[in-house]
This record gives C-alpha cells, sequence and structure tokens, in this order.
DNA sequence: CACCCTCTATACGGCACCGTATGGGCGGGC
DNA sequence: GCCCGCCCATACGGTGCCGTATAGAGGGTG
C-alpha cells in the first residue's frame, strides 16, 4: 500500500475546518481540494459524494465531542461545579470545537442528519449538567431548568450582540453563570 | 408612472423569506425571481447587485423588529414581566420574525455588515429587558446578568436540540423563564 | 530493479448563479 | 387613441462548483 498523501482524515479536517468559519455551505469539494494543496482528483476515491464527505465529518465531531470531553471529565473528583465548568470549557471554549459547534447548529436547523446528531451529543451534554447540577439541588425540575439555562447560556451567548456597558461580555457571563450554577433561590 | 408588477419590497420580501429558510446564502437573486414569478429583468433596476438588496433586507428587517415591538410594547402598562413576555413573544414567538432572527445571527457570525444591525437591534432589546428586570430587582450587576440570562434562553434554546424526559422543551423553558424573571436569590 | 497500486493532475459536460445588454409589452397621461 | 416610461423576458459571457473519466507520477514490494 503506498504512502497516503492526502489521506481521508485530511479532508474531514479541511471540511471541518472550512464548516466553522464558513458554514455548511463552505464546504466545497474544489475549495478544499485548494486548502490542501491538491486538486480533487483523489477525493472521489475516498468518498462517494459531497453528501458522504458531511457525514464523516459529523461522525468525526460526535466522536471528538462526546467522547473526548466526557473522558476527560469523568475521571476527575473534584467539585461538580468545577467539572460542568472544565467540560463546557473543553467543548465551548476551545477555539476548534466552538465554531465548530455553532455552525452544526446552525446546520442542524435545516438538516435533519445534522439535526439528529446534534441531538444525541446535546443529549449527552443534558445529561452531564443534569448529574452535575444534581449534587447541590433537589428539586428535579428545577435541575432541568437551571440545565437549560446553563446550557442556553454557554449556546446563546455567543449568537447575542449586544454590548454591557460598564463590563465586558465575559464578566457578564461569568456572573449569569454563578447565579445558575452557585446561587440558590429564595423559597 | 406604471403600475409596479414586482415592486422593491416584494424582492425583499421574497428575499427575508429565503433567509429565515435557507440561510443568507440561500438569497439568490435568479432564485427569488423564480420564486416571484418572473425573471431577474427587473432586479437590477432596484438594486446594484445582490449585496445591494442583502442590505436593503437588514434596513426592512431592522426597522420591523425595532419599532413596531417597541411600538406595541411601550404603550402598555401591566406588570412588568407580562411586558417582557409579550416583547419576546413578539419578536421570537412571531412565524415570521423568529426563524429570520436566527438566520441573522448566524450571519452575524461572519458578515460585519449584518453584526452590527444585529448588534443595534440586540441592544435595543437588552435595554428593554434592563428596564423590565429593573423594576423588581436592585443590583446591578444581577439586573446585566439576569437579562443576559433571559436574552440567552430565549435565543439558546431554539439552537440547542437535548430532550428532556417527562416535559416538553416548552414547558421547560417555562420553568427556566420563571427563575430569571420571578425568583429572587437566597441571600 | 521492475512492477503495481494508490494518489494526483487534467480535462470534460453539466448546472446554477451573477451582472449586463437589449428589445418588447403594457399601462397611464395627455 | 397615441406616446412614453417602467417593467419584464430573453440572451450572453463569465465564474464556480459537481461528479466522471483517464492517464501519469511516485513510492512500497517482491
Amino acid at each position: 500500500m503506498g504512502a497516503k498523501r492526502t489521506p481521508r482524515e485530511a479532508w474531514i479536517e479541511e471540511g471541518l475546518r472550512a464548516l466553522a468559519s464558513g458554514g455548511v455551505d463552505a464546504v466545497r469539494v474544489e475549495a478544499l481540494a485548494k486548502a490542501l494543496g491538491v486538486t480533487k482528483g483523489g477525493f472521489y476515491g475516498y468518498f462517494a459524494d459531497r453528501n458522504a464527505l458531511l457525514e464523516a465529518m459529523l461522525d468525526t465531531w460526535e466522536r471528538e465531542s462526546i467522547d473526548e470531553v466526557l473522558e476527560r471529565v469523568g475521571h476527575l473528583d473534584g467539585d461538580p461545579r468545577e467539572k460542568i465548568r472544565l467540560a463546557g470549557q473543553l467543548t465551548l471554549s476551545a477555539d476548534r470545537l466552538l465554531p465548530l459547534d455553532l455552525a452544526i447548529r446552525d446546520w442542524a436547523r435545516r438538516d435533519e442528519v445534522a439535526a439528529a446528531r446534534l441531538r444525541r451529543v446535546d443529549n449527552e451534554r443534558m445529561a452531564l449538567l443534569r448529574e452535575m447540577i444534581g449534587t447541590f439541588c433537589d428539586d428535579p425540575d428545577e435541575i432541568e431548568a437551571r440545565s437549560l439555562l446553563a446550557f442556553s447560556l454557554a449556546i446563546g451567548s455567543h449568537f447575542l450582540a449586544a454590548e454591557h456597558p460598564g463590563h465586558t461580555h465575559a464578566e457578564v457571563r461569568a456572573m449569569a453563570g454563578d447565579i445558575v450554577l452557585n446561587r440558590p433561590l429564595a423559597r
């Protein structure tokens, strides 16, 4: 077997890069080839068509998003809130995964295949949030609501353009996270 | 002046429809023409190019999003929380404006022109949220954090795919909204 | 070293779209 | 009823992309 000059993984990598920076419509075979410094000649040896690449990209993203993060977080024995923050940072602060995540969310709004993958990943993350929040909160409904709030904050704040006079966006985000994850409600 | 068969507004309307359902990349002159039942012949009489249409679409959206909603909400004298809910429903539950809003948010991630418009609109909405929340909350930092939480929940929950065993998404959203807008924190 | 197998370059037909040019058609003003 | 101006259909060149076909280059393998 000859050495693979531009292995299958390179196409997926480059595809994910294009997806992250330009959305799913920016994932174009010829554009990826140019970015890789080759032509599309070898592409169709790995993938039946552009759609096959998109599915392979979803496969890779799902594996990276779920397995690696859960694996790294699961083996820790720290403060649950710290684990949540770590998980959030791994999935959403990583320069690589965050833009990818946001792009896939928009993609999923119009594509049922992408939506199904996102559903699996989000369910995993939501389960993690429930578990963590459940360690310091008893009411199941409140756990669910707080989990949704934490998740919405993590994702939604990247889709907002509003400014905060006197604060940075990160500061306000931190305060909001503090309310959701640390502050009990008055009864 | 001859009767306008396909007035400028019709192109903008159709453009916004395409944007809402397919993202900014789906706004294509020839596709809009087909949707309108004409050819693109008359388009370039109204707009210099596709970019001019996109800017006009942003103009229309900004006016509709800010003016109409604020006008309708501003003249009410009800419970502040009710006003927030009404404003949210007008902007985000409307079948017309919600998909448009989400599509523009994704667009703004990659286009500075769209981002500037979104910033203006979001700042208006954020100001509304601050004002409303300020009527039952004193700490300025908490007002800011709660406003961000409410906004993130309104937007972010539409980008999440997670499921809630035993509850509908709307139910959990309502519970989360209740926490942000109604429940004081323990001190 | 020669063979083979894999990846790559090149070329092709097809399609969708952009922006421009041009002529016809249809309604309103007189 | 005639003219005029706006709107639209049609056609064109150019570009970017898809998917296919074919042949060449280059490294592993015997």
